[in-house]
DNA sequence: AACATAGTTGACAGCGCTGTCAAATCGTAT
DNA sequence: ATACGATTTGACAGCGCTGTCAACTATGTT
């Protein structure tokens, strides 16, 4: 059973096969009697044309690779969604590859994304391993690092600075007057710690001691770990005036888990998140956190290598900070 | 510039280009001075093969194609990190397309999907375009309906019956007693639909009312749908006994909801929801749920794709039910 | 009627790799 | 020293498509 090949269609129809590759890339191009025969023949036969031929003979794949560490946690969900949104719509395949939080998982996407020789790479994160570095670099395509700000970017860098916005969020709930105030993660990826440095500047700065809560084997962000993490908090019988979560999830259970032990927020504890998810606003009580920007970083990282794709001038090493909003809710309402 | 090619790594390397060819395909055909010589070239250059040149060279491309409608839901992240885990192993990549449920975006995936010459296609749901049902059944590939159970599958169909679970989890509100029971939901995919068939044949039975709640404009289950949808409920004053709720962030905002209406979970109203999410068990009050196999489910499809490719015996519409389990906890304990 | 012009169509070669089979090389037994 | 099979290496063609450029056709102009 030999699959159906262009040359196929061009013999049903009576045309050479050029002209049925153009009828299916540029219509416009052929006569309306020719294109009618040969769109017949498409559909006789079933056609559908074979990419890696094409890839090959035209050297252009249309494709982006996209690497993001998880999808269970929904920021990456509306990251992708935004970069899907303006690069589907350009023509291009988004190749999404999950790098599991490692960062030798993370050398091999990029070594495969370059294997299909897409045109552009759009990775989450700014730490990889000197090959994954070397490797991008020499790859003389556009590159962007997202989420974070790098002290070295490869190309393109659209984030915020997460150490920062963790310590904005320590110092609002130093200045609501705590003083053990607990760091909460499930594990301490790059992200996790970066955040965990700001915690520690602010307390560092207030003069209050560390407090730290993290799982002890790493556990990606979720309700459960932080209702965990609290239980157990509390089952050692030192439960903080305030806490610091790493994402919302976190502090949802938290909360969760402060209401099953008869702990009240904002009241008896303060919590406050990280992204602001969808749930934060109406959760109950409402969920303080700090607000990001996945969307608009998809966005963005799409536009911009649309606009590099396009311009075929190299422009290296700009950094983009899109920022963050610290989001007061009840639960650490005074 | 162009780009570095197998003749390139040979001339380095002072052998033929179908010597570097099997160096990196299958080391052990090669004498160990040759590989070392190779591995050399290999790492001096850079050399990265093209994919698209070896996919058609070889007419295999070792790809799968997964369709699933969105990657907000974390059941399907779930479903795809079993994939991953059978497939990359078995040294496949997987290519995963969204159809935001649409039909018609499935087809143009399926389309899109075939022209990479995909090996197995794997589908979340059995309802699809009449051209999208012969694309795939023309295709001559394993293809796998997941998620539901279909009265015709195409070809494998591993899944569970939606409707019984619908009717499952409403029966047990009725065997609790209540009467005044409502179906929320933010949307009717497919498989909502099912679930409310389900509702609407258990309420049949015990000769009750429906009681529906279902978003004007068709949202994506979210916490804050469900927060959205019991305050309307509340507000228009008709707050039932019981409700099933299409999916647990539905619930959960429905539970979190009630909370600040000072309605009592589940002294004044029992909350069902479905799929048993991580967070279900943790929720205070706990959630029940309709647990289902998201895993389960993934690698099953994953490992009967491996089968069938490795088989070539030709193996025609196959249908697995996983099930379902109700899931009882605090949210409807009497 | 001859010619310029724009608009269509086709011939050709080659993208970079791999399957097939033939040639070369090696080690060993005679 | 020779012959043999086993192993290692290479030559060749072709996978299915597209870029380039040449050839052709229809139309309008002088």
């Amino acid at each position: 059973m030999r699959r159906i090949t262009l040359d196929d269609v061009a013999n049903l129809a009576g045309v050479s096969p050029i002209t049925v590759s153009r009828v299916l890339r540029k219509p416009d191009a052929v006569s309306p009697g020719l294109r009618l025969r040969v769109d017949a023949a498409v559909k006789e036969l079933g056609y559908v044309p074979n990419i890696a031929a094409s890839r090959l003979a035209s050297s252009r794949t249309h494709a982006i690779g996209v690497i993001v560490p998880t999808l269970y946690n929904v920021i990456f969900a509306e990251y992708l969604f935004a970069l899907h949104e303006v690069l589907v719509a350009a023509g291009f395949q988004v190749i999404v590859v999950n790098s599991r939080y490692s960062e030798i998982e993370e050398e091999n996407a990029i070594k495969a994304l370059l294997g299909q020789r897409v045109e552009a790479i759009i990775i989450a994160g700014t730490h990889h391993t000197p090959l994954s570095r070397q490797l991008l670099a020499q790859a003389r395509l556009p590159v962007v690092e997202t989420f974070e700000l790098s002290p070295n970017p490869i190309d393109l860098n659209i984030g915020m600075s997460q150490e920062h916005a963790g310590q904005t969020a320590t110092q609002h709930l130093i200045e609501r007057g705590f003083r053990r105030i607990a760091f909460l993660t499930g594990n301490l990826d790059h992200r996790a710690q970066s955040r965990f440095d700001g915690y520690r500047l602010a307390m560092q700065e207030a003069e209050l001691p560390n407090l730290e809560i993290i799982a002890e084997k790493p556990r990606h962000s979720s309700v459960v770990v932080g209702s965990d993490l609290f239980a157990m908090t509390h089952e050692r019988g030192d439960v903080p005036e305030a806490i610091f979560c790493t994402d919302d999830n976190l502090a949802l259970g938290a909360m969760q888990e402060c209401r099953k032990r008869g702990i009240r927020v904002p009241d008896d504890i303060s919590i406050i998140g990280f992204h602001d998810l969808e749930f934060a606003a109406c959760a109950a009580p409402s969920l303080s956190s700090i607000a990001t920007r996945r969307f608009e970083t998809g966005k963005l990282a799409a536009e911009r290598v649309l606009a590099a794709l396009n311009s075929s001038v190299v422009s290296r090493a700009e950094q983009i900070d899109l920022g963050f909003a610290l989001i007061l809710r009840e639960s650490t309402a005074i």
